[in-house]
DNA sequence: CTTGATGTTTACGTGAACGTCAATGCTATA
DNA sequence: TATAGCATTGACGTTCACGTAAACATCAAG
């Protein structure tokens, strides 16, 4: 059980930023006795995903869907059938993102290596004169 | 040469996006005599690069940067030179965010594996009983 | 030459993801 | 028990990436 200061150092987030996240429904710390917001290991976990899926540049409407998986009740053959299922769909999802960034970065290699003949070029001519 | 309203149309954005991109120094459209914006060949090529960099959840000012490159005044052997070495340094950049993406997947699958063993559990007890 | 679609700038509005007070309560320690 | 540090809930401020409306100019078609 940490605090939200601890929490907040250990992830390198504000204190804000986790009462914010609590505000729309992506994390559910208890309470103490005086109302103090206190973070379990699954809280951790979620906080983790969270923040994993921010350096991804998810948004946090994307990333809520996600962390919820772990909120879900799992009991139910049903649930955890219909859990699976959308995990597949979130895998195809990232697919095609690392897809495209392997296009941008094919764009980038190309652009480079048009320079670097440019460059050739360049020094053919200094080369001539 | 293409109107503001042409190009919008072609790259399914709005006449406010095109002009904002003009705000913060991304696209710099000619104009005619009486004012009005005309796209060339360049700007199109620059707003490729920025619908699809938008796509790839890159911020407008990570965007920039690479939009850049193309307006980079690239006779000279340095210029030249320090843009391939930029190149170079966002293709890292981009190595590293596909190599999260594929943690993160690795992470969704893995959770999914899980639940599939709940399954068979439930599975199981279904028929002992 | 009028009309309707499209263009311009200026400027205020909006939703997301927090930052930053303010006013107040809790907690640890010297 | 005083006091520094950390907690709470408002509530307003800020930046990004545009949306929207106002007031006016331009262009194409009939």
């Amino acid at each position: 059980m940490k605090t939200i200061r601890e929490v907040a150092r250990e992830f390198d987030v504000t204190a804000r930023t986790l009462r914010y996240y609590e505000e729309i429904g992506l994390l559910t710390p208890a309470r103490t006795e005086t109302n103090q917001r206190q973070y379990n290991k699954k809280e951790i976990a979620k906080l983790k995903l969270i923040t994993r899926g921010k350096r991804y540049n998810f948004s946090l409407e994307e990333i809520k869907e996600m962390v919820l998986l772990f909120d879900i009740d799992r009991t139910g053959k049903k649930q955890l059938t219909r859990t699976i299922e959308y995990g597949e769909n979130k895998i195809k999802e990232i697919d095609a993102r690392i897809l495209e960034l392997q296009e941008i970065k094919a764009e980038i290699a190309a652009l480079a290596e048009l320079f670097e003949e440019r460059i050739r070029d360049i020094e053919k001519e200094e080369d001539n004169s």
